[in-house]
DNA sequence: TATTGGCACTCTACATCGGTGAGTGCCAGC
DNA sequence: GCTGGCACTCACCGATGTAGAGTGCCAATA
């Protein structure tokens, strides 16, 4: 069992640990911080903490490294539940109220949470499950292309290409519209995919080819808003945190790029909505993250939650972040529930 | 001047430094090619040569690696204008065939070209200015804010959220709707800008006020569309090649993520429209991408060019890549143009 | 005149070696 | 339970030496 000295000679570590890079020594630990005791005794407590698994020797006699669970017990019980200064906080508000529409939001929210952390910032794009159909739009691209265009009522907007082998009369093309919205316009989406179903049925048979593909393209538009995006931003910091990473970025910079893999940790750090919440390397499963902590918060826009956060490695400042990923997430909330 | 076997063994030391990332010695270039020379002979080539600035010795007595000059007479006169494999080419087609629209497909492309040349890949989103305006909506989002969505001819579509500070009814709405509709579709982005200059002024005062954000919210989208988008993909490739970028990502990194100076650099190769341009390391001007070489081919979409291509280390396979990037762009142009 | 073999020279990469310093573990004494 | 002392370990640094790749130059040659 370690005791609260322990515990606060863990803080001291991962605190001296993140500022400077380097494995820290029981001498520089009663430099830095008043113990009011003497190096020894913080070597006794050093080794029941590696005892513990809380941090560890890169090699023999080399100061310590908090491993995974040290920095798990810091950001559970010791880090400082800090908040961001004022002037940051009039920055976020500044910088988010001059957005233009949803999409800008979310890219602007992602590049500032990546400058206040200096990491790379992850913001989700909320599901729209439970949003609900605006309208329904056919647009006349060209002679056989249509373009239709699903409009729902938090602001999201998502098309497709529809291929109708052959030309659609005006005249054709608004029955359509006036169709699918009465069976769409004002469900949820889910509902609405059901609602869909059958819809070629109500067109006389010249019409069903393309009644049916415009009902596949709603269907295939509803079930691609339920596989989440991404904003993504400040992958240029991870450079400056190369050693971090045992030098190799290339996992972390195809994770950003593929997202999947994003998606399905930020989802798993979802369960407590209202705090942040932590991953911390070898935590999440991933092989290619093991060296970085993902962090996240939750905001929700038109009944759905999704959730902001960033990327970083293990070695990061737990405290000041966590302070930013609170702020942005309750500022975005804030923001579009107005 | 520099004779014909100069430029040979330019190409040698091209080709082979590519290859090897190694500085080119006389020996190996003799012992790899049928020059019929002795290395001493091929040593006064290289001198010659480091004379004229087309090659450089990183250290008294190393091999000779190209100057970013040398690495403009390759591509200029001594690159083998290869062709894409037939499996590359169904690949391509296979894989852009497969989208779903307009966004989808440039994303498509920009994917593909980061995998067959293995560097960053970047198509420019091409500009809307010659594009006609199909059809203005707007939405009621919540009570007093609307969306207003700008759909073009070409597929492209954009939005924009306007605050009208109080309810705004249905049927006023599509009063809106209708003349905006009246004013705008059909005409070229560029004239609808103009036509709507007034907008306000065909409406009753109190719905002036609305009128006119409606009116600033179309101008403020057709704005955008003139500063072109870019899709971005491959980031990681440039791990790979780090030590080529002497180990600092940073500027490059960032200037992916900026986008503003790819765009500026990506216009200038827009000169000539049917060849595949580079421009390499120094000779665009931005210091932090002086060890970067750029490389783009235009395609046209609805009566507009834009690009698409790859940035890279200076030492690249031009040959490959040129190949690569000849393919795509035009194989995307036909897509479009069907 | 262009090419070549030979030779001295240069510089990097790599391994070896000893000294220094930071840090540890352990133990006896307070 | 804390502390000072001590022996020990190991990374880091600079100096040193060696091997190898490559060069420039020159005199000889076809």
């Amino acid at each position: 069992m370690v005791s609260q000295r322990g515990l606060d000679v863990l803080r001291a570590i991962v605190q001296d640990y993140v500022e400077s890079r380097e494995p820290v020594g029981s001498k520089s630990i009663v430099d830095r911080h008043n113990f009011g005791v003497s190096p020894a005794t913080i070597r006794n407590e050093m080794a029941l903490l590696e005892e513990e698994n809380l941090i560890v020797a890169p090699h023999t006699s080399s100061g310590r490294v908090p491993t995974d669970k040290g920095y798990r017990i810091f950001v559970d019980h010791l880090a400082d539940t800090r908040t961001i200064s004022g002037a940051q906080r009039q920055a976020i508000e500044k910088f988010l109220d001059e957005s233009h529409d949803y999409d800008d939001l979310l890219q602007r929210t992602s590049r500032l949470l990546a400058q206040l952390t200096r990491q790379v910032a992850v913001v989700e794009y909320p599901s729209l499950g439970g949003a609900k159909v605006q309208r329904i739009e056919l647009v006349n691209i060209s002679n056989d292309r249509l373009l239709c265009i699903l409009i729902a009522d938090n602001g999201r907007i998502d098309q497709r290409m529809i291929e109708c082998g052959r030309d659609v009369s005006e005249g054709e093309l608004s029955e359509y519209i006036l169709r699918a919205n009465g069976f769409a316009a004002g469900r949820s989406l889910s509902e609405a995919q059901g609602a869909l179903a059958g819809f070629e049925n109500h067109f006389p048979p010249g019409a069903q080819p393309v009644a049916s593909a415009i009902s596949a393209a709603i269907a295939d538009l509803v079930a691609a808003n339920r596989t989440h995006k991404l904003a993504v931003s400040g992958a240029a910091n991870l450079v400056r945190t190369e050693e971090d990473f045992s030098g190799n970025l290339y996992p972390v910079l195809d994770a950003i790029e593929e997202q999947v893999v994003l998606l399905k940790l930020m989802c798993e750090l979802a369960e407590d909505a209202n705090q942040v919440a932590v991953s911390i390397g070898s935590e999440h499963g991933e092989s290619g993250l093991r060296g970085a902590s993902l962090m996240a918060g939750s905001y929700s826009s038109g009944g759905e939650n999704a959730m902001v956060g960033i990327l970083g490695p293990t070695r990061m400042d737990y405290s000041a972040n966590m302070a930013a990923v609170q702020a942005v997430s309750r500022y975005l909330s804030k923001l579009l529930h107005s």
